[in-house]
DNA sequence: TATCTATACTTAGACAGATTATGCATAAAC
DNA sequence: GTTTATGCATAATCTGTCTAAGTATAGATA
């Protein structure tokens, strides 16, 4: 990934490619092309993270995948989600929801925090 | 870090002690205890993380530090945002946000394509 | 026909940072 | 005096992202 802060992306990656595939199988350069606009272009997924990523899943089987031939007439690789890989979704997105209201917690105690210290504090 | 995903953390644990820090001077054990019952358990940052953060912030500009007695009568070097930390602080926290945002978009986007996407589709 | 552009996959090497593990030190409790 | 919790530090390892380079080809364009 390659966004403001570059290493904030570690091990998202992974919940990002298994929530693209729920909709169904999809190639590498398209997994990114939708990942990219749905997230308004906030997201980008860099192919040096993208490939090694997706030949690490399959190898964990988490996903499998096929040659074929793409609308637009190319040779694609479609990756598809085992049912390994919809577990491991689940279990991925259960652990987002938890990073993400855990650091949401902190974000809003310190604010808290902040209003209670006077100017000078030190301590 | 060490949570279910240990590399989800990447990038986030500065985001973390700078916001740790909002509140006024800290010393590393404390910024890891605030931060574990802050976030009810859910980010534990591990001493091996911890430490080399605070070092390579500092040197960085973000903190400073000095050595100090604790409550419970510890040496402990106690850390607080320099004027550059608290202008880091607010971009990470406007990354952090953007961030979680994007993701929050691919999530959504991803259940309503799930809901019409017919049962044995293979594209 | 030749070239350009976008698509598409792959991989090596560099790099950053989190983890595990270990070491050191000391205050308080027992 | 041993244990427990606190507190700081760092080496070694591991993982995964990035940059960069290479290959290939369809379609458009000159």
């Amino acid at each position: 990934m390659a966004q403001r802060n570059p290493e904030m992306l570690r091990g998202t990656v992974e919940l990002l490619i298994l929530t693209t595939l729920r909709g169904g199988p999809r190639h590498g350069f398209g997994i990114a092309r939708w990942l990219e606009t749905t997230s308004d272009d906030e997201l980008q997924l860099e192919e040096g993270s993208l490939y090694p990523a997706l030949h690490r899943m399959e190898r964990r089987g988490w996903l499998e995948s096929e040659w074929g031939i793409s609308d637009n007439n190319r040779n694609v690789k479609l990756y598809r989600l085992t049912s390994h890989g919809r577990a491991r979704l689940r279990s991925e997105t259960e652990g987002w929801a938890a990073f993400a209201a855990a650091i949401g917690k902190v974000l809003r105690a310190a604010e808290a925090v902040q209003e209670l210290v006077p100017e000078n504090a030190t301590r």
